[in-house]
DNA sequence: TAGATTGTTAATCGATTAACAATC
DNA sequence: TAGATTGTTAATCGATTAACAATC
C-alpha cells in the first residue's frame, strides 16, 4: 500500500508532459504557431489562452489545453504564457527547426505549384527535387528545384535517405508511384490525387482531399 | 398509451431518410462516388458494403451506414447496392448535377492552379472567374477563365448573384478579401489563405491549410 | 483583496466499432 | 438450407465543453 502510494507519486512526478499529443491538437498548433508569430512581431511579450481563444474563435478551454500540451514551462495565472518561449516550445514540437526532405511526384499544375511554393521551408519542409514522365518538363528546373525523370525516382529517394514523399499525379497513377516510393524506403506519403492507396503497414499516409472538404462546404451553404 | 403507440409507428413510417447526414459522412462521399464510378465503367451492377469497406481500407460498418444514409432504396442482402442508382443518389446529394458557381479572389500560383484545374467540374463547382491587384495577369485568362481586377469584384459576384468564394491570398489580405466578399453576398468561404477569417453568422467557411495536414503527417512519420 | 487566468476533473457530444437479428 | 449481406441497437472511443479549485 506504502510502496504504491510512493509509486504513484513518483509516477505523477515523472510525466512533465503527455508523450502524445492529440490529432486534433497537433493540426491546430500550426494556427497558434502563426498566430503567435504576430503576436510577437507587435512586441507582445506575454499572450493569454483567452487571448487566442477570442481572437481565432476557438474554445479557450480547448485552447488553454492545447497550449498546456506543448508548452515546456506552465502558464502563469493573470499573464499567461511567454509569446517568445511558446514560440519556441512548438517549433521544436513541430519539427520546424530541423529540416524534413520530400521529393515530389508529378510536376503538373498542382505539383508545379507545390515545388515552388515558399511557405513550406516555414513548415520545416524541404522539396528537393520533382519527378515526372513528361520530356518536357524533365530537366529543367521549377522554383530553382531540378525536374528528374522518373526511372531516377528510386535511386534518389534511397540515395538521399528521404522519408517524405508528395504525391502529384493523376489518380490512376498514384498506386504505382506510391509502389515505387514505398520500395525505396519512403515512410510518409502525402497524396494529392483523387485515388485511394494501399500501403504496406509503417507507411503512413495523408490524403488531401479538395472533394471532400467541397462537399461539406456546399452542403452547408445549401442547408442555410 | 394508444395514442403514443400509433403516433410513434406514424413517426417511424415517416422518416424515410435522416435529414441531416454526419459531417464524417459526407467527407467521405466523394470518395464513395469515385469509386463506385471506376466499378460502373467495369460494368459492375451491383456493389457491396463490404467490397467497398474493403478495397478503401474502411470500416464495413462505417460505410454500410454510410451507403445507407444516401441511398434512396435500401441495399439487397447478398446483392449490395444496384451501382447506378447509388451513383445518382450520391450525384444527387453532393450536388454534383446543377453548377455552383464560384469566384476565386488571388491569381498566383495556387489560385491559378485551382481556377484552371478541370477536375472541378466534377464536383458540381463552376469557377467562373478569378480576381487579382497585380495588373500584369488582370485581362488575361487563366484555363479559359477571365481574370479581372479587384474593383470589379463586388459588382460581379452580387450581379451573378454568385454564392461561394475561393481565396487564394497571401494571408495578410485574406481577411479584407472576405469583408469584400461578404458585402457582396457570398454565403460560402473556401480559404486556402494561411490567416484567420472573422465572419458574421450566416456565412460558412471551410479552411484549407497545408500546414495542418503536414503537421499531423510529419508527426507520425517522427514516432513511428 | 478581487479578478483574471491557470490546470484538472467530470459531463457531454459526435463518430466509430461491435454485436445481433432480419433477409434473400 | 447455409451463408453473405443488410439494417439497427448498444458499447466504445476520442474530442470538446462545462465546472471548479488553485494561483498570482
Amino acid at each position: 500500500m506504502v510502496n504504491g502510494k510512493i509509486e504513484r507519486k513518483q509516477g505523477e512526478a515523472g510525466k512533465s508532459k503527455p508523450l502524445v499529443i492529440m490529432k486534433s491538437t497537433l493540426s491546430r498548433l500550426p494556427i497558434y504557431y502563426c498566430y503567435l508569430q504576430d503576436r510577437m512581431k507587435e512586441g507582445l511579450e506575454y499572450v493569454s489562452s483567452s487571448a487566442v481563444a477570442e481572437s481565432l474563435s476557438l474554445n479557450p478551454v480547448q485552447v488553454r489545453k492545447d497550449l498546456a500540451s506543448v508548452s515546456s514551462t506552465p502558464g502563469r495565472p493573470k499573464m499567461g504564457f511567454r509569446t517568445e518561449q511558446l514560440l519556441q516550445d512548438m517549433k521544436a514540437y513541430l519539427g520546424y527547426d530541423n529540416y524534413n526532405e520530400a521529393v515530389l511526384v508529378g510536376v503538373g499544375g498542382l505539383g508545379k505549384t507545390l515545388l515552388q511554393y515558399p511557405g513550406f521551408k516555414n513548415y520545416g519542409l524541404n522539396v528537393v527535387a520533382g519527378f515526372d514522365v513528361d520530356d518536357h518538363i524533365v530537366g529543367k528546373s521549377v522554383g530553382g528545384k531540378p525536374v528528374y525523370k522518373m526511372s531516377r525516382l528510386e535511386n534518389f529517394v534511397s540515395r538521399m535517405g528521404i522519408k517524405l514523399g508528395i504525391i502529384t499525379v493523376p489518380g490512376p497513377q498514384a498506386q504505382a508511384v506510391a509502389d515505387k516510393l514505398v520500395a525505396s524506403g519512403i515512410l510518409g506519403i502525402w497524396n494529392f490525387a483523387p485515388a485511394h492507396i494501399d500501403l504496406p503497414a509503417g507507411v503512413v499516409i495523408k490524403n488531401e482531399n479538395l472533394a471532400a472538404s467541397l462537399a461539406v462546404l456546399s452542403n452547408r451553404i445549401a442547408k442555410d
